[in-house]
DNA sequence: TGCGTAAACTGCAACGTTGTTGTAAACTAC
DNA sequence: GTAGTTTACAACAACGTTGCAGTTTACGCA
């Protein structure tokens, strides 16, 4: 592999000249045109490329942003998840001439663990965490004292943390399908969602439900079905959630709106309000979350709070440079938080309230 | 940062000999466990991490991966190609300590020449290109003469190439379904595929089909539905194939079989059957191909040919780090094509043909 | 002619590793 | 007691950049 030397001997100028040219810097220095495009012509002739580590030791930035992903296999959600929060931080990156690591976990070691010691090594120069796709159930690696000097990005933090982060605005997100609903003049709606996930996004949501409800001056109540982890495939969750809505299905429902914590929760409430004979969304109507590949191709079409993963990633992206340049100007960074708000997509699954 | 110059003032040793003990190579240097054990400690103390740039530079090597990925949005089939390849590339190569870089378009820059860039820079040891996901529908980048010194595979390459490549046995998966077909007594089966796409998969799938056809001694025919890159959102594709289908279904059917291109289009043939009033399996055998989410969500659970995409990107990783040992000691890499085979995920859309 | 100064480069010292060679001291052998 | 051998380290030269501090050469001006 030819380099810089290869190129000086050729144009018979020195190795500085060579690196000054080829990086624009030659009319700072002070170098003739005329030496420069002899300079430029040696390096193509030669085929020039500059070594990427050399570069990156004496610059002690490595370019690359990480993202740490925890996928235990390959679902669906987690594939959707995965693809539009990467697409977002590369749109963020890509320009400033960033690229991006794909962390997963290896062996024992989790991928925040190693997304760390990427930092850690100087392969990183900033580290993005999403909180549902790592299982940071408890932030234990992230408490440490020391992470906070670590340019570390948590996306939808499922817990309490002062590092800086992107999340999605969930309370907005539900909010958003409690006052549609409310509008077209439910007055008792339902949500139905997974049991507690300790401090995970699930209570979030179910909470942001509450007090949307209350808000809204409606009469909220909840389900809650029995399913922590099997939810990665779609169909667990969705015979879940069927399964606990019919169960409450046995009488005249005494709702007539649904809200469900996801979409896939969503058509497993459609699929039981269809097998009582109930009609979506003459008898019933229902909200989805996520907007997610099937909300479109089920019939009806879900209604359901839509948000651009790819927005969350882009957000990300950006803290995480911003945090990178304050870091090289020896600035202390603020640990900032940002948030994404949602917005509702109206489709064919909600309508107005069947009178009493 | 802490460097090997800080522990060796710490341990009250030579640089040298911090190297030799933190990479376990005491014993053949020649270095008493005293000695070792006060470096250790010493490293411990000053918290060393080895800079990976540094050590990269000295060792020539990056102990990096790029997956090349143009993909035009954040489609839901895009994203679980993407993530299986992506799990089984890594899971490939994790285990000999190699890193994964997500290589995307950037501008007007495709993510294959990216990745030829981030080759050349030394930023990554081998480069894996998926044909699918990286609009290479000409190969012409790859043509280039020193393309065959570089360390890529390719990924069920859509043209003729002579590099290492990976690819599913579609031929083999075709001959699956239509063997399941014929032993249950099917007759007269239909392909139902999108329109050529030149020298694409599809045509590859199709040739198969009438292949397999011919083999299993049945009489095969052919619809295929105008439909290029829509196929990104199942919903267009499934109408496309529905639409393609219901046209030939005003009269009595020909076929008591149909074999899709994919899932999505064997979805679209199963709903363009039901509103014929035809019922599947009694009526006519669905089959699909790629065993993708939706397979066991519909009713009837579609039979289809299953392939891991994961196994695709294990054997693509297990390549390229072939070819990088190769290249290292210094021997010619020799252009390997090797075939992942799929299985037969038998659901309930088949059944036995109905008797004329 | 001599001096200051600007232009147009070159030389050199890092950056943090690694592997080979060098060299004391200690230990054996006769 | 000294030559040879082993032990246990240390010194040093890369690897390919970059940026600052020289060092020429040319020129204007007194």
């Amino acid at each position: 592999m030819p380099n810089l030397s290869d190129v000086a001997k050729r144009a018979h100028v020195s190795i500085s000249t060579v690196s000054a040219v080829l990086r624009g810097k030659h009319t700072t220095v002070g170098i003739t045109e005329l030496c420069a495009m002899r300079v430029r012509q040696a390096a193509q002739e030669v085929g020039y490329v500059p070594n990427y580590h050399a570069r990156s030791m004496r610059l002690g930035r490595a370019h690359v942003v990480g993202v740490a992903m925890q996928l235990p296999g390959v679902s669906e959600t987690g594939s959707l998840y995965f693809n539009g929060i990467c697409g977002g931080v590369h749109a963020a990156i890509q320009d400033e001439g960033y690229n991006l690591m794909l962390i997963r976990n290896a062996g024992r070691t989790g991928a925040v663990d190693r997304g760390v010691m990427g930092l850690r090594q100087r392969m990183l120069d900033g580290l993005i965490i999403p909180g549902r796709a790592s299982n940071l159930r408890d932030g234990q690696t992230l408490a440490e004292p020391d992470m906070r000097e670590l340019l570390v990005v948590v996306l939808d933090p499922p817990f309490q943390t002062d590092l800086p982060s992107v999340a999605l605005d969930e309370v907005a997100g539900v909010a958003l399908a409690v006052q549609h609903l409310a509008e077209l003049g439910h007055r008792r709606v339902l949500w139905l969602g997974p049991d507690q996930w300790g401090d995970s996004p699930t209570t979030g949501r179910e909470q942001a439900f509450i007090t949307a409800a209350w808000d809204a001056a409606l009469q909220g109540a909840s389900i809650r079905y029995a399913d922590r982890r099997s939810s990665d495939r779609l169909a667990n969750a969705a015979q879940a959630a069927q399964a606990a809505l019919s169960e409450r299905l046995t009488q005249d429902p005494d709702f007539t709106a649904i809200v469900g914590y996801n979409d896939v929760v969503a058509i497993g409430a459609m699929q039981a309000l269809q097998q009582a004979g109930l009609q979506v969304p003459q008898d019933v109507s229902v909200v989805g979350f996520d907007d997610g590949p099937l909300a479109q191709l089920i019939a009806p079409p879900l209604t359901t709070v839509s948000h651009r993963l790819s927005d969350i990633g882009l957000q990300a992206g950006r803290l995480v440079l911003e945090l990178i340049t304050d870091a090289q100007a020896r600035r202390r960074p603020r640990g900032q938080r940002l948030v994404v708000s949602p917005t509702l997509s109206v489709r064919h699954s909600t309508g107005p309230a069947r009178p009493r």
